[in-house]
RNA sequence: GUGGUUGUAGCUCAGUUGGUUAGAGCGCUGGAUUGUGGUUCCAGAGGUCGCGGGUUCAAAUCCCGUCUUCCACCCCA
């Protein structure tokens, strides 16, 4: 049979895991030195965990795990018979892949309530799934590098986490622009344009607004059953210059002017502190999901056109439906997909990530073979990264093997380094040699 | 989920109105060079033309189905 994999799936080769690695680290070194701690939950969840979470377009993208043995004779009848698959689904499959770390993260609190110290800070970075069509930067399976604090309304969290954002792109070497916003803000527009009870519809709308323009927001608004009256308020306001012009049109919206007051204490927190990227508060920034309540961040690059690459926000209620309620959480998570792509676009890896050995050795014959295999290790122990050609042969093939996988310097060992025990180091980018001792070698390794 | 697009050697791609033994470049293996890689020259290996079916004397080529790729929606990272 002809070997494949599943589609929207990938292998990685050393090469691209080497680049991902290096993004997970800076992002891993980041949450960490903020004071987050890591932890795992398992691929599958119960699907009962997962449904009803991500909104109905979410629930037909969540994969579903077959139950075992017999499941046919336990499948509800009337759904069977039917051919009715979305109302056969809970009656066969009981288990889901998990569609994204914040959800299995409110379970696991709920679930380690009285082991857990809040506020509780932690990051999770682990590959999600989605049956989504597939696109370039789109697959089934993929990463999030999600960090969360729950159990605090501070929102020295919410400028903590823009601190966080400014470093990790920073140290990618990327120019993005942060953008914030709070749902109460939208809340307050909804308010004040009197469409109150249909907010989700209009910021689902006017999040496309850099998409289609206004005239597309319209015609999406009046598709949607909103007032030409209702849309002229949505759209004046939107179009706001500045943010603080709204105050004065939420003068009777408590909620809008809520959301400007949390706005204004998170720049208090960053004042003085300087942030190498641009943070701008755009008020036409939605996101999809609905759980979130308050602040809501979204990062874009400035140099590649793409989607977002960073998203997140803050959840009053993510714990309630687990039967917890009253924590306040607020996360991020990084695209690190599309930020893959972006790095790559722009040639923006560091070019020694493959390099991941110091030193190969070469032995000629047999004899020279079993000496380099015992300083092998001696190298090994002075913790240089090290590896011997597994046979003595000839010196070409070795030579080109060295080349190929990107050591930096090569040591050849032949019938005459053997009997001095001075052995020649070449160094590959330069072509220089030079003799030296085992401790020498060490030494000039090390360096 | 809707509409479209793609698939030929390890990789990037040619392949005429359907016509004999399916090609190139790069890469790979070996040699020129028995202790020196990234340059050059020579030789060689490598293909069920995504898969299944159909039309035809004849299919990589036309038709249908299916899988996959990418694109626009939907939604999203």
């Amino acid at each position: 049979m002809k070997p494949s994999i599943p589609k929207g799936t990938r292998d990685f080769s050393p090469v691209e895991l080497h680049k991902r690695q290096y993004i997970f680290g800076i992002i891993r070194d980041v949450y960490e030195r903020f004071g987050f701690h890591p932890i795992e939950t398992p691929v599958m969840e119960n699907l009962s965990t997962l449904t009803g979470k991500y909104g109905e377009e979410g629930d037909k993208l969540l994969f579903k795990v077959l139950n075992n043995g017999d499941f046919l004779s336990k499948a509800d009848p009337e759904a069977l018979a039917e051919k009715d698959s979305q109302a056969l689904a809970p009656s066969i499959a009981r288990r889901g892949l998990r569609y994204d770390l914040t959800v299995p993260f409110a379970r696991y609190v709920v679930m380690h309530q009285n082991d857990l110290t809040f506020p509780f800070k932690r990051y999770q970075i682990q590959p999600v799934w989605r049956a989504d069509r597939p696109q370039k930067g789109r697959y089934q399976e993929f990463y999030q590098c999600d960090a969360d604090a729950i159990g605090s309304d501070s929102l020295m969290y919410e400028a903590e986490y823009i601190q966080i954002i400014d470093e990790v792109f920073s140290t990618l070497g990327l120019k993005v622009e942060v953008k914030i916003n709070s749902r109460k803000i939208l809340a307050g527009i909804a308010e004040v344009s009197g469409v109150s009870d249909r907010m989700m519809e209009m910021t689902m709308a006017v999040d496309k607004l850099w998409k289609i323009g206004w005239e597309g927001v319209r015609r999406e608004l009046l598709a949607r059953d909103f007032t030409t009256d209702q849309i002229d308020h949505i759209q004046r306001y939107f179009s706001v210059e500045d943010v603080q012009s709204l105050r004065t049109i939420f003068a009777d919206s408590e909620i809008g002017t809520t959301g400007l007051d949390e706005v204004d204490e998170i720049h208090g927190y960053l004042e003085g502190y300087e942030l190498s990227q641009e943070l701008v508060v755009d008020v036409t920034l939605a996101r999809g999901l609905n759980y979130y309540t308050g602040c809501i961040f979204e990062v874009v690059s400035k140099e590649v056109k793409m989607g977002s690459i960073l998203g997140g926000g803050r959840y009053d209620d993510l714990t309630g439906v687990f039967g917890m309620a009253g924590m306040s959480g607020v996360g991020i998570s990084f695209g690190v997909e599309r930020i893959f792509d972006i790095l790559e676009e722009l040639k923006r890896f560091p070019d020694d990530l493959d390099q991941t050995l110091d030193l190969l050795m070469l032995a000629l014959d047999p004899e020279s073979h079993k000496v380099a295999f015992k300083l092998l290790t001696e190298f090994r122990d002075s913790g240089l990264r090290t590896d011997l050609y597994p046979e003595p042969a000839k010196m070409k093939k070795q030579m080109k093997y060295a080349n190929q996988t990107g050591v930096s310097h090569t040591l050849i060992i032949g019938s005459e380094e053997v009997e001095k025990g001075i052995y020649t180091l070449k160094n590959m980018k330069t072509g220089d040699q030079q003799k030296l001792s085992a401790a020498q070698i060490v030494e000039t390794l090390q360096s």
